[in-house]
DNA sequence: CGCATTTGACCCGCGC
DNA sequence: GCGCGGGTCAAATGCG
């Protein structure tokens, strides 16, 4: 959430606030911009038009985001008299002043942002000091642990100001920022961490050190010794979270009873849950003998036209090409949610965490909550921020980002934020930079969102309500999500409705 | 008749 | 220890 203003972050730190709408935007491109801009001589000629009026100062700030930079072009290649560059220069100033008005608006969400966000973060850490005192006198790696939350925090931290968007102090700083977690020490720590409480559970459920590729849970294991399968030492996923049972949980509006992913299912249960009135289908993977995969498909008690379907494991099996879409997104969630979820319950994350997703608009939800971790892919808002990169039946009123299919992973898998009146402005329209940053540092190490989710989530520790809701109503906080590492093996398969 | 679905019973973990 | 709830099994049932 830190990041949810990067552009405004840069801009913040990169001058003096009593300056900030004129130095500070000038020292930012001063930096950044001017090898670039200094051999074109059009600048020059630009200035002293710039100067007429103190706003043009701020319309190159605008320049980040391309808004006033495409203007002031047009005035320099066509060269216009001065009588005609009037009305272009009068246009200029209004979108000037419309600037400073929206900027003084996010400024000030800006600031109500930070100061809630401490007041979180600081009740957060200080339930996390609690927790890590017990937990302290068995953990050996005490400094680690503090590193990890200095790491985290740097990340979160709003800062002294209490400004959440003006802790990087500069673009060259973001980058470093960037370059810190996805280094070898950062995702190194997260992954110590995910092994640490992989050995605490696996005293809690001795039996799923037997599990062999897919994400280990009990289905399969304990009662049916035959889907057992021997372990292999080159399982990436066995390796890497042993113990952990992750659960990718799909919300999206459908008539149909089920949805069709591209794989067969079997259903062998059904029992009515806790809290809601429709029951809850349990189904089996049947494409291959002895497939771990198993999906819970029950409505929604509030809105019984949400579908939400809870995909557990790993196929042991090839997909269909129309399964492989589901498959990369659910594994994809699934190892962020088991890279990140360790001690926490429940993650935040920002939609400017990744910008390269274009579901920005997508929540999900992270919850580590007993028993299994879950990710809450909300799929259910805003259909028409989504790409159909391929064409859901026609039942299928859920839109899933099946974005280029193959490599899905580091695609996001992103829903609707539940709360609608949430602020999500288009990334691009505000910062840009940070945006770049992340979006290539993301693109650079496919674990950096897994360790993205980890640092955050370690820094969240618990919530503060560690209540259950009912039913599917079990819901933690939502939250924007990152896509995944690709290399959770595929746990399930396509989406569709029937 | 074979297969899928239904449904009650059973098992297990967790909280009190 | 007990009750509750989630998850699974397997016999019964339905369907093509």
């Amino acid at each position: 959430m830190a990041l949810l203003h990067p552009t405004h972050s840069l801009r913040h730190n990169s001058g003096n606030h009593d300056r900030r709408n004129s130095i500070q935007e000038m020292d930012f491109f001063s930096e950044n911009r001017r090898p670039i801009a200094a051999p074109a001589p059009n600048l020059q000629m630009k200035d002293p038009l710039k100067r007429t009026d103190p706003h043009h100062v701020n319309t190159g700030l605008h320049l980040v985001s391309g808004n006033s930079g495409t203007g002031l072009s047009l005035i320099e290649e066509k060269e216009k008299p001065k009588d005609k560059m009037i009305p272009l220069q009068v246009k200029i100033d209004r979108l000037n002043e419309e600037n400073q008005k929206l900027r003084s608006m996010l400024d000030q969400i800006t600031m109500n942002y930070g100061v809630l966000q401490n007041q979180l973060i600081s009740a957060i850490q200080q339930q996390k000091q609690e927790e890590s005192k017990h937990r302290l006198g068995q953990m050996d790696e005490k400094n680690d642990m503090m590193n990890r939350e200095l790491s985290a925090k740097q990340f979160m931290d709003p800062g002294p100001s209490g400004g959440a968007y003006e802790t990087p102090q500069s673009q060259d700083e973001t980058q470093e920022l960037s370059g810190s977690l996805s280094n070898n020490r950062t995702i190194g720590v997260v992954q110590e961490e995910s092994a640490h409480n992989m050995v605490s559970i696996a005293r809690k459920r001795p039996f799923v050190a037997d599990e062999s590729d897919q994400s280990p849970h009990s289905w399969g294991a304990n009662k049916s010794p035959k889907l057992a399968q021997p372990r292999t030492s080159t399982d990436e996923a066995t390796t890497e979270y042993p113990c952990r049972k992750a659960r990718v949980s799909v919300r999206a509006r459908s008539d149909a009873p089920m949805i069709t992913d591209g794989c067969q299912w079997r259903k062998y249960g059904q029992k009515m849950a806790k809290g809601n009135p429709c029951p809850r289908a349990y189904y089996r993977c049947t494409m291959a003998i002895g497939c771990p995969v198993r999906k819970q498909v029950q409505r929604c008690a509030e809105d019984k036209t949400i579908l939400i379907t809870t995909y557990e494991g790993n196929h042991n099996h090839p997909l269909p090409p129309a399964a492989t879409a589901m498959a990369n997104t659910t594994s994809a969630a699934a190892k962020m949610l088991l890279s990140g979820s360790t001690t926490s319950k429940e993650t935040h994350m920002s939609p400017s965490f990744f910008p390269s997703l274009p579901y920005t608009s997508t929540m999900a939800t992270l919850s580590a909550s007993a028993p299994f971790p879950t990710i809450t892919l909300d799929l259910t808002h805003n259909p028409n921020a989504m790409q159909f990169h391929h064409s859901p039946p026609p039942s299928t009123p859920f839109p899933f980002p099946l974005s280029g299919c193959g490599p899905l992973l580091g695609q996001p898998v992103f829903l609707p934020p539940k709360q609608p009146t949430a602020p999500m402005v288009p990334l691009g329209q505000r910062h840009s930079s940070l945006t770049e940053v992340f979006t290539a540092a993301i693109a650079a190490d496919p674990n950096l969102s897994a360790a993205l989710a980890a640092a955050i989530t370690t820094i969240m520790g618990k919530p503060p309500n560690s209540s259950s809701g009912s039913g599917s109503g079990s819901s933690p906080l939502k939250l924007p999500v990152a896509p995944t590492s690709p290399q959770l093996p595929q746990s399930c398969t396509t989406f569709s409705t029937n």
